[in-house]
DNA sequence: CAAGATTGATTCCTCAATCTTG
DNA sequence: CAAGATTGAGGAATCAATCTTG
């Protein structure tokens, strides 16, 4: 870490600045840390549980969301459209994504009998049980490395946030 | 967005089903609320706040972050493998990125005296411009998308939070 | 040999264009 | 024409290999 840096890592102390943060001001200590411990948080998590899916059972995290809206949908199939919505994914990284997971055997692609331009993506046999396989493991790390570090209010706290901000 | 969906997206209630959650088990709504909604809000909002930055200013997020840096640095410039820990990319992801800015004149490579093995990237002036014409915009975006979304308390619960992660 | 940086190959994703069907 | 899906082109990031220097 360049030493020039580490003076903006410690933790902020409380201050009355927050009047001042408004419009394009500089940011706060205290914003700073909020918004790039996000950024960071985000990256970090993320890379150590796609890293282990990834090497215990070489599925991705976001194929694993695919497979688990599947395996939850009724018919265990979803429209590419639907799990575009669902997921993080644009419709094209979607239906790439389902490519891949066809030619790994894990998805199957049927035909919507009412309206034929949709395509259903359907979990195979063998999807579930990787995704069973994968399940357990997948959710300890999960568990580990985010859930476990908040008590229960925290929690709430957080997933009420992530609704604020989606409302915005 | 699919039907059989809206059940698990409304607010987690109040749950003593926490006990239960440990190890491999499935996700209680709270834990699901929190871990996909710190996902899908990471996936928006920087969505939003890199098209703003990029429509404004032809800047990606990382590139803003590393120009800043670089503008707080001493001499204005940094040795790549630094710029890398100080940042979420990689060594070589960092080098293509100081390629990019290079090429755009926003930085320029010098050598190192000290460690031959090393290069510094130093903040052009043109570069410390560009900056200084995004900054404003993009602060207010962050404030507005997320910094203000929050109270100041609890802008001190993310911080800590995203500390508490880092440690484990 | 280890560390800093670059580069080739590859992966995954997005946008825009396209095709088909409602 | 609008909506669902696919596909070509391109961008940005990673790993592994390589080169150079300590």
């Amino acid at each position: 870490m360049p030493e020039h840096l580490t003076a903006a890592l410690t933790p902020p102390r409380p201050t009355a600045a927050r009047a001042d943060a408004s419009g394009g001001g500089p940011l706060t200590p205290l914003e700073l840390a909020a918004w790039r411990g996000f950024l960071r948080a985000h990256a970090r998590l993320t890379r150590a549980v796609d890293a282990d899916l990834q090497a215990r059972h070489r599925l991705s995290l976001s194929a694993y969301e695919v497979l688990m809206l599947l395996a939850d949908a009724p018919d265990r199939r979803m429209r590419i459209s639907d799990l575009s919505s669902a997921t993080i994914l644009s419709v094209s990284g979607v239906s790439r994504l389902v490519d891949r997971l066809v030619r790994a055997g894990l998805v199957a692609k049927e035909a919507c009998p009412e309206d034929a331009r949709g395509a259903f993506a359907r979990l195979t046999d063998q999807g579930a049980t990787r995704l069973e396989a994968a399940r357990a493991s997948h959710l300890a790390a999960v568990r580990a490395l985010f859930l476990a570090r908040f008590g229960e209010a925290e929690l709430r706290a957080l997933a009420e946030g992530w609704e604020r901000l989606r409302e915005g």
